[in-house]
RNA sequence: GGGCCCGUAGCCUAGCACGGAUCAGGGCAUCAGCCUCCGAAGCUGAAGAUCGUGGGUCCGAAUCCCACCGGGCCCA
């Protein structure tokens, strides 16, 4: 966008002055702290200053001289000035500016895109045990996951949304126990999501009765062996089921905005024979062996040679440990094995219309290919940092350097309030409590967006009375949804959330409401204007204010947010990005009459700015995957 | 025992990657204002900060380095 070349620009004004005074080329350039010194600026003449001994002062007058020569020669910089502590501020030539930013914007139906970086790109996100409900731990993956997946298309990159069900965990096999040998029936009450049932009734029913009847645990482990081995009734019976709890689970995960390409299942990697190639490569290289004594007696484990520590990965009896399910998984993904898989598709409809596939283990008729990708990363809470450093190994093991193409995109959990941890009949000690699925201590995503909705609903009747009750029902969503999204990805991935059911239900400040709030507002002054948004190097010279200056600034800064966003895996850069726009559009909307405006030339040039600020918030919102609404 | 992360006003948080400008940005809550004017889910103002502590590097440190304290997590 025009903020970048603009920036590229003084970029090289910086660097030919300095190499015509002998230094190194670094262009060091920034926001300036305050627009009043200029629209960018570099502090590089107190660095040479420094080193030769002479004033930051005149260092930066002899380099604003300089440039000063080579300022007619760019399409963006108006001036150069040498302030007195030592910084270069540059001007941008604002009309020209201003026409060109509109103009790129208004003509773009992805404002920010980059062209095809031609990389593929395989992130992997969601992977909720197919056992229970989304709880709001697992949408704050989802909402990293499915925005990073956005925002590394918009950037130019081809990117495959995996989704990976362990089908085949101790988990999944506590719901199965409860249906088979607790009587417990596999019909929810009415009114009751399956996913939501299996988690809340019937998982945290088996692992109390473990508590009480050691016998029980057996049948948990008759029923894993029944699962591997993956034939007859029981394994037969755990797919249906399977299949219903991740049918529930989806429709949350596409109801918060999230789409996949491709569903991965465990039960298929344990029997696609990956493993087995991978574990004979390690063996042949020396890099697992057997233990013959102490306490791992009899294991294959992954000796560690920083730390002297060992990893178990394939147990005494045979089995093998999540991790070693891990290691294949991440070596299909960036095409270190064979694709073992066909893919076919998935039944429903996603929320962006994508088609959705599922893996299995015959090669199938549609011609798709997933896996084997230039970067691969999987978006997992910290908590699995080691084991995600232990793949990374293992991967440089089977090819040199191919760890470089593996990332752990980490981020801390969501843990529940005081206040929260016991309005679900909890004493809590400290000021907050980790959330457990065994101990029933967690907020289903399903009764947050309920309770937003609820509220959100309230206040859109309170401001739309005559409208329809779908209208309101829609636009309640979108709000609720918004909310709830932006509030798991404004955060820091490395900072805990607490989430408080209560204060979760917040639509003022710096919220996602008010991002939606923005864009209609914004909407509402070309709806109800006379005129067109339109502009020309005449108009564009009358947009002076203060307000309009920062706007247009601004609104053309998203391909940089994204250029960051992307470059760190880190989403959290839009959804600041994003508010600091809104507070634009805001400010101008509060102090700059656009409809009221009687000369039609700037009030069509100030309705173009109106129109091209609101469709780069639109863009921003859509790369956080967040729905908004010309009313609300 | 080893490792990772966090610590910024009453509370939540940005800035830390790449050190820079006597305003360290926001938000919530509090107080005082703004709807005959494009939507008040908004805006303006006030008040509120030993940037965990101590040392070091540097012309310059919230930002880099070291040690320690407090909290969380992981591995054994």
């Amino acid at each position: 966008m025009k903020f970048r070349e603009f920036e590229e620009e003084v970029g090289g004004l910086v660097a030919n002055a300095t190499k015509d005074l002998g230094h190194d080329a670094d262009p060091e350039v920034g926001l300036p702290p305050n627009p009043s010194y200029g629209d960018l600026s570099s502090p590089v003449a107190i660095r040479i200053a420094s080193k030769e001994g002479k004033k930051p002062a005149e260092t930066a007058l002899r380099l604003a001289d300089r440039i000063t020569a080579s300022v007619g020669k760019t399409s963006y910089v108006s001036s150069v000035t040498a302030h007195p502590g030592g910084y270069l501020n540059f001007t941008l030539k604002f009309p020209q500016f201003m026409l060109d930013s509109i103009g790129e914007i208004a003509g773009s139906d992805e404002p920010g895109s980059s062209a095809p970086t031609g990389a593929s790109i395989a992130v992997e996100h969601t992977n909720v045990n197919p056992n229970k409900a989304l709880h709001v731990g697992h949408a704050r993956n989802l909402v990293m996951g499915d925005s990073l997946v956005r925002i590394l298309r918009h950037a130019g990159n081809t990117v495959q949304a995996l989704n990976y069900i362990d089908d085949s965990g101790a988990q999944v096999a506590d719901v199965i126990v409860g249906f088979k040998f607790l009587g417990m029936s596999d019909d929810p009450p009415a009114g009751t999501k399956f996913d939501a049932y299996c988690g809340d009734v019937v998982y945290s029913k088996v692992n109390s009765e473990y508590a009480k009847d050691p016998k029980l645990k057996e049948k948990q482990s008759l029923v894993l062996k029944e699962i591997e081995r993956g034939k007859g009734e029981v394994a037969e019976y755990t797919r249906k089921i399977v299949d219903r709890i991740l049918a529930a689970q989806l429709s949350t995960c596409w109801r918060i905005g999230a789409s996949y390409d491709l569903l991965n299942w465990e039960s298929q990697i344990v029997h696609s024979g990956m493993w087995e190639n991978v574990f004979e490569k390690l063996k042949r290289d020396d890099y697992v062996k057997l233990e013959t004594e102490g306490e791992n007696k009899g294991c294959w484990v992954i000796p560690d040679s920083e730390t002297g520590e060992q990893k178990v990965v394939v147990r005494s009896d045979g089995t093998t440990v999540y991790v070693a399910k891990d290691i294949p998984y991440a070596a299909w993904k960036i095409g270190l094995v064979e694709d073992p898989f066909g893919y076919e598709v998935y039944e429903g409809r996603q929320p962006d219309g994508r088609a959705l596939y599922t893996s299995r283990l015959e090669k199938s008729k549609v011609k798709i290919n997933f896996g084997s990708a230039d970067l691969a990363i999987s978006v997992i809470d910290t908590r699995q940092s080691y084991l995600q450093r232990i793949v990374s190994k293992v991967l440089d093991k089977l090819q040199a350097g191919a760890s470089k193409r593996y990332r752990h995109r980490s981020y801390e959990v969501v843990a529940l309030s005081k206040k929260t941890a016991e309005q679900l009949g909890f004493e809590i000690s400290g000021d907050f409590a980790q959330m457990s699925g065994r101990k029933g201590l967690y907020v289903n995503v399903d009764s947050v967006l309920a309770a937003l909705k609820e509220r959100a609903e309230t206040e859109t009747r309170k401001r739309n009375t005559t409208e329809s009750e779908d209208w309101v029902q829609d636009v309640a969503e979108a709000v609720a949804v918004a909310a709830f999204r932006y509030e798991l990805l404004k955060q820091d991935p490395d900072k805990m959330i607490v989430f408080d059911i209560e204060d979760s239900i917040r639509f003022d400040g710096d919220t996602g409401p008010y991002l939606l709030y923005t864009y209609a507002r914004a909407r509402r002054i070309l709806a109800k204007s006379t005129g067109r948004p339109s502009i020309d190097i005449a108009s564009a010279s009358k947009l002076t204010k203060r307000e309009e200056l920062a706007l247009g600034k601004k609104m053309s800064m998203l391909d940089i947010a994204v250029g960051t966003a992307s470059e760190y895996f880190s989403p959290k850069e839009i959804a600041r990005y994003s508010h600091e726009l809104a507070v634009a559009i805001n400010d101008y909307y509060e102090n700059v009459q656009v409809n009221r405006e009687e000369d039609e030339a700037l009030r069509d040039a100030r309705l173009a700015l109106v129109d091209a600020s609101s469709k780069v918030l639109a863009q921003g919102l859509r790369l956080m995957g967040i729905g908004y609404r010309d009313r609300i």
